[in-house]
RNA sequence: GCCGGGAUGGCGGAAUUGGCAGACGCGCUGGACUUAGGAUCCAGUGCCGCAAGGCGUGCAGGUUCGAGUCCUGUUCCCGGCACCA
């Protein structure tokens, strides 16, 4: 502040280029890399304070892989929240705005093979060049707090996390079926399979393998997790919604029917899930998959009927594999046992068929062919009997003339052969007839998810080692607290043969019980990268803590996360594991709050060609060579002129351009009309034209314009996050100050206007193109940081026009265009239009039958 | 099949509440400046038409003085889920 002196165009900007001319060139790679290297040195200027009495803000983009290079996803994703951080800084509030790098992962052991590097360096100098990227494009991240998962310091936190989880009895270990990637050679949690293929290999079909594992007891917070998705209104109803099916959380009950017959070592009932207990009268048969424990039982003294089973379960198999599970037709086998339906003490047959499922519910049904398409459909192909339950209306008996099957999904009905049921209303007998089964002891109300628990055990070497030891003597044993970090040994020979590589390492693999100082066997898998990515946001809050993962106190300052920015991708793997490591660690008492993000916007992809990007279409547009080419600024500002961020982007070489061509008129308008006016002169000259009576209409116009700019941006900001408008307002504004260049030369539009403009033009691209932005600060002799500068405010008054401009409509049909004050009232447009020229001369000799006039939109005249 | 999102000039896209469709940018056309122009500046540019005028937001209807926007039906494209009992 208070800097009268005279600034002088020449202090920066205008020296002459070889050929003489004026160097009024836009030169992007000077003033980027000049600016680079100040920002660089300075690491203080994008630091988050501590303690601080101005308002906090928690902008937050994805952490990056470091794959080696940044693509131009990236590249979007960051100037989206580099610009929400920058306009929230000049509004005065305390930004958090770190980076890190979730650097665990497959590709570093696949680069350790092809190309011979061990995983932990070809990481480290990925993370460098990526680093470089980012400085080069201008990202304003506070760096002090830079957080890489693959160092000990950060999974040690993920060790001792484990810990925990196994204390309170989340981490668990069991023998199960598991994906199993064959080209990953590792184990792959549920969302992680994409249409029965690995999420890293879409040409690579999963397997399923019977392995120990550990997991972590997510389905103990389903209901949580699904509930509060209601709470978070600031995220995208798309995420929700698929977060909602992802939990696939079903109502139902659980009934239990005897066998009928001897039983063998897997017991003599089976267990139903049915989300329609009120059509049970109705059930004909029941279901088992292929898979279900008692078929073993069953067919254990039939040869030809488990052959028979055998080749269901391959189908049922291949068919998931194929990811076509849901067409294959549906059939099956008649086991020639029964059981009992202990509502009506019914003789069902028992079946085992391909389509039922073994991993959802119980892996058996009961079958109600009438009120079911599927079991009708089955019904009919084995002729089992069909029974009515349901008749829409009872007292209308035509209306009970029906052909099955009922569409399962109505509830509209009441019940008929249903027993003691009858007359029953289908939503009131759910309710009645599961609290009947519970008080006759053979079922109760019971709810299912899909969501399962999160097997996180992976047989890789690049991970975070699993703090567990096996102990002959005292069986499982976690690896004490003193003892982390377990370090992920280096020189480890990595194939991709198939178990751990960790397995294959003595040192690593051979240790002592901490119980009994006898030999143990160390865990050697390790775990899911998504565990390094469930909690990294805390760590920023307190990135140097090496006593715990971060202190409360800091994360309670900083959390919600006021804005999370990233892919939709991850709208369920990342998205899901850390709202549950949330609630996870509030219940410890870590943090307060219950969810880690309290808005979320997910930008659209990049395509071009018609195609997203990738290296085998060859369409990958590379950032390094766009900065190189257009510059860092010009390349933010395209991701975020060419459409509005949430859309999918179709990019276009001529449009960076073009925001190129764009950043040099501003560049050269301000070179031509830097330092014309003094700081201090124009802080007095802005209250006069505040007053705005004398200025001539050419002047008041730009002062109106400026001011509707800055009410369109600054709106923009707060609502839609529409920055393509954004710009396109600035734009506008830039082409009004070309368009007026003659009245500014002439004295018409007072120099302090123009360079109040110039200056609050510089605070509006600030967001956006910070290296151009800072540039022309500097050449406006600014000495404040342009970072903490004041974001302009606009004056409602002078934005308004002063005249309007009104459509005429006759018939509905656009005829003229009337001037008139912007307040005339609606007489006044009346008479103007109707004295129209034009108008009087199209309505003449013709009936008026009314005119409606909207004031300040149009009028329009209904004529016959 | 179910749940989202979308369809607007030659192209990317604007149009915040039903009120001038096509802001802004690209491309294209013409002009100025220039030894030169793939730099810059100016003008024009939805379609048909010399013009007056007419037609235009995937398609078919409807409501309304007035519809890109609301309603009904329908087609296509993108994303997610999918024999979930």
């Amino acid at each position: 502040m208070g800097h009268d002196e005279n600034i002088t165009a020449t202090s920066t900007a205008s020296a002459s280029s070889s050929d003489g001319r004026p160097d009024d060139r836009y030169d992007a790679q000077r003033i980027e890399t000049k600016w680079a290297e100040r920002w660089q040195s300075d690491p203080s200027l994008y630091a988050a304070e501590p303690h601080s009495t101005k308002p906090k803000y928690y902008a937050l983009e994805m952490l990056p892989y470091p794959s080696g290079v940044l693509h131009m996803g990236h590249v979007r994703n960051y100037s989206i929240g580099d610009a929400l951080a920058r306009f929230m800084w000049m509004n005065g509030y305390n930004v958090l705005h770190p980076m890190g790098w979730d650097s665990f992962g497959l590709p570093a052991e696949n680069a350790a093979i092809s190309a011979n590097v061990p995983p932990r360096e070809w990481t480290l100098r990925n993370i460098t060049n990526m680093k470089r990227q980012m400085n080069r494009l201008g990202f304003a991240y506070d760096w002090s707090r830079e957080v890489t998962t693959c160092l000990p310091e950060y999974y040690r936190w993920n060790q001792w996390f484990f810990l925990k989880l196994y204390e309170k009895g989340l981490a668990y270990r069991k023998q199960s079926k598991v994906n199993w990637c064959p080209k990953c050679c590792t184990v792959l949690a549920n969302e992680q399979v994409v249409n029965g293929r690995c999420w890293r290999h879409e040409d690579t079909i999963v397997e399923q393998r019977e392995l120990e594992q550990w997991f972590l007891r997510i389905t103990d917070y389903a209901d949580e997790l699904l509930r509060d998705l209601d709470k978070l209104d600031g995220w995208p109803e798309k995420v929700r919604t698929m977060q909602r099916n992802w939990i696939g959380r079903s109502e139902g009950a659980l009934v239990d029917f005897k066998l009928d017959g001897p039983a063998g070592p897997n017991g003599s009932t089976i267990t139903v899930f049915t989300t329609r207990v009120d059509t049970i009268y109705g059930a004909t048969s029941v279901q088992l998959s292929p898979e279900h424990p008692l078929v073993r039982d069953l067919s254990a003294n039939n040869a030809e009927l488990r052959n028979k089973v055998d080749l269901l379960i391959v189908e049922q198999r291949k068919a998931k594999e194929a990811g076509d599970l849901g067409n294959i037709e549906k059939h099956g086998v008649a086991t020639g046992r029964y059981a009992i339906n202990p509502f009506n003490n019914a003789k069902l047959p028992i079946w085992v068929a391909n389509y039922i499922l073994a991993d959802y519910g119980t892996g058996a049904i009961m079958s109600v062919p009438a009120h079911d398409e599927r079991d009708y459909e089955f019904a009919k192909k084995y002729s089992l009997p069909i029974k009515l339950v349901i008749v829409p209306c009872p007292d209308d008996p035509e209306e009970t003339v029906i052909e099955p099957p009922l569409p399962f999904t109505t509830m509209k009905g009441s019940l008929v052969n249903s027993g003691k049921f009858n007359g029953f209303d289908c939503a009131d007998a759910i309710p009645a007839m599961s609290k009947y089964a519970e008080e006759q002891g053979f079922g109760k109300a019971a709810v299912t998810y899909r969501l399962k628990d999160w097997g996180i055990s992976r047989q890789r070497y690049w991970g975070t080692p699993i703090p567990m030891l096996y102990c002959e003597k005292d069986g499982l044993v976690p690896v004490p607290e003193k003892d982390l970090p377990v370090i992920l040994p280096e020189k480890v020979e990595i194939t991709l043969t198939g178990g751990s590589p960790l397995a294959r390492v003595p040192e690593f693999a051979e240790a002592i019980c901490p119980k009994c100082g006898g030999p143990a066997r160390r865990e050697t898998d390790t775990m899911d990268t998504f565990v390094d990515s469930s909690w990294y946001f805390y760590r920023y809050t307190d990135a140097h803590n090496d006593r715990e993962p971060f202190s409360s106190a800091a994360a309670n300052y900083w959390f919600p996360i006021d804005q999370y920015i990233g892919g939709i991708e991850h709208a369920i793997l990342h998205l899901i594991y850390s709202r549950f490591w949330t609630k996870f660690m509030r219940d410890m008492g870590m943090v307060k709050n219950d969810e880690p993000a309290e808005r979320l916007f997910t930008q659209g992809m990049i395509i071009k060609n018609g195609a997203k990007m990738s290296k085998s279409l060859g369409n990958v547009v590379s950032p390094d060579e766009m900065v190189a080419r257009y510059g860092a600024d010009s390349t933010r500002l395209y991701t975020l002129f060419a459409t509005s961020p949430d859309r999918e982007l179709d990019w276009q070489d001529e449009g960076v351009e073009g925001v190129q061509r764009f950043l040099g008129r501003v560049y050269r308008f301000a070179a031509r009309h830097a330092g014309k006016v003094s700081a201090g002169t124009l802080r007095e000259t802005a209250q006069e034209t505040v007053q705005a009576t004398s200025l001539r209409p050419e002047a008041r116009a730009l002062q109106r314009k400026l001011h509707q700019t800055i009410k369109r941006v600054t709106e923009d900001f707060e609502g839609r996050w529409h920055f393509n408008t954004s710009i396109a307002a600035i734009m506008e504004l830039v082409n009004k100050l070309y368009e007026q260049e003659q009245a500014i030369a002439s004295g018409a539009i007072p120099a302090a206007l123009v360079a109040d403009v110039q200056r609050k033009l510089t605070l509006l691209l600030a967001p956006f193109a910070p290296y151009m932005a800072n540039e022309l600060w500097e050449m406006r002799g600014e000495k404040e940081s342009l970072l903490r500068a004041a974001w302009p405010k606009y004056d409602s008054a002078l934005a308004k026009e002063e005249e309007i401009e009104i459509p005429v409509q006759i018939n509905g049909k656009l005829r003229t265009v009337v001037v008139v004050p912007a307040e005339a009232g609606e007489d006044v447009i009346r008479e103007t239009a109707l004295k129209d020229e034009k108008i009087a001369a199209a309505i003449s000799g013709k009936q008026i039958v009314k005119v409606i006039v909207v004031p300040k939109k149009l009028v329009n005249a209904v004529v016959r």
